[in-house]
DNA sequence: TATAAATCAGACCAAAACATCCGGTATATG
DNA sequence: CATATACCGGATGTTTTGGTCTGATTTATA
């Protein structure tokens, strides 16, 4: 089971959070990246493919080729990625999967979870990717 | 993707929260909780059977049959039957699925997530099934 | 005691998630 | 301009999850 994002997601959250706190704008191989992150090297590369549609990413093909954060880090935050990547569903869905469930017509655990799931939602709104420098060149580093 | 649990777990929830909701202790036919929960009844039965060996329902073969909670739903909490279904790896690993996540070696999200997730842990361990019980039959009533 | 209705075990099937492979094309660099 | 190296698109393979089916067994009850 998955904790809350699906293994696409967390590699993308981890590959762009990783290119975010890159120094330098230059582009950087999908397999530099699969190495230092230890993630299958194919994957992820998919993954930052996709990731170029949304614009969170840029990549240059060819020789010398690779890639790199599409924009200032101070512009991006962790819930674009999760958005391009799994989608906002878990933030309307039910807990427990009951269907319908709204204030109206709440499943047992609906205002726990709706509270527990906003404050989820600003963890991933709250901070841009910049914020999150340090910690993950700290955590990147002891990979 | 799912929100946190796995269908078969939402599912569990659904089928042991209406059971314990009951009045009656006498048994119910998987198809039953099916039709009223609306899911499929083979599948409902299986993750009944699996439950009947974690103790938390108990089973009765043969013409009217079905199945019943096990004990007084005073003394089960949603975490037994989270622990049951899925198992408890969600309360230890990364939100972003980095190895060896922990407060040495931290990834970004680690102390927020730690938070939100013993909250979640709490969300599933303070109550009992039966101080669910008025809220289970007024969402199944609307269902 | 025959029958109908249920669980149970295990095989089976389908779909989604996870992952790899290949052939094409772009491009930096020698 | 040749070559090596990278992304890209699409097909393919694998594993897990979700769901169904069948046949055996159990058991209440007519």
């Amino acid at each position: 089971m998955t904790v809350i994002f699906s293994k696409k997601c967390e590699y993308g959250l981890q590959a762009v959070l990783y290119l975010a706190a890159q120094i330098s704008r230059e582009v950087i191989p999908a397999e530099v990246i699969a190495n230092k992150l230890s993630i299958p090297k194919e994957f992820v590369s998919k993954i930052l493919q996709s990731l170029t549609e949304n614009g969170i990413v840029i990549s240059q093909k060819g020789k010398s080729g690779g890639f790199a954060i599409a924009k200032d880090p101070k512009k991006i935050k962790l819930i674009d990625i999760v958005a391009a990547i799994d989608g906002l569903s878990m933030f309307n869905n039910c807990v427990m999967g009951f269907p319908n469930c709204n204030p109206e017509n709440p499943c047992p655990l609906h205002d726990k979870w709706g509270e527990l799931r906003s404050k989820a939602y600003s963890m991933l709104t709250d901070e841009n990717l910049d914020n999150f420098r340090e910690k993950t060149l700290r955590k990147i580093s002891n990979l």
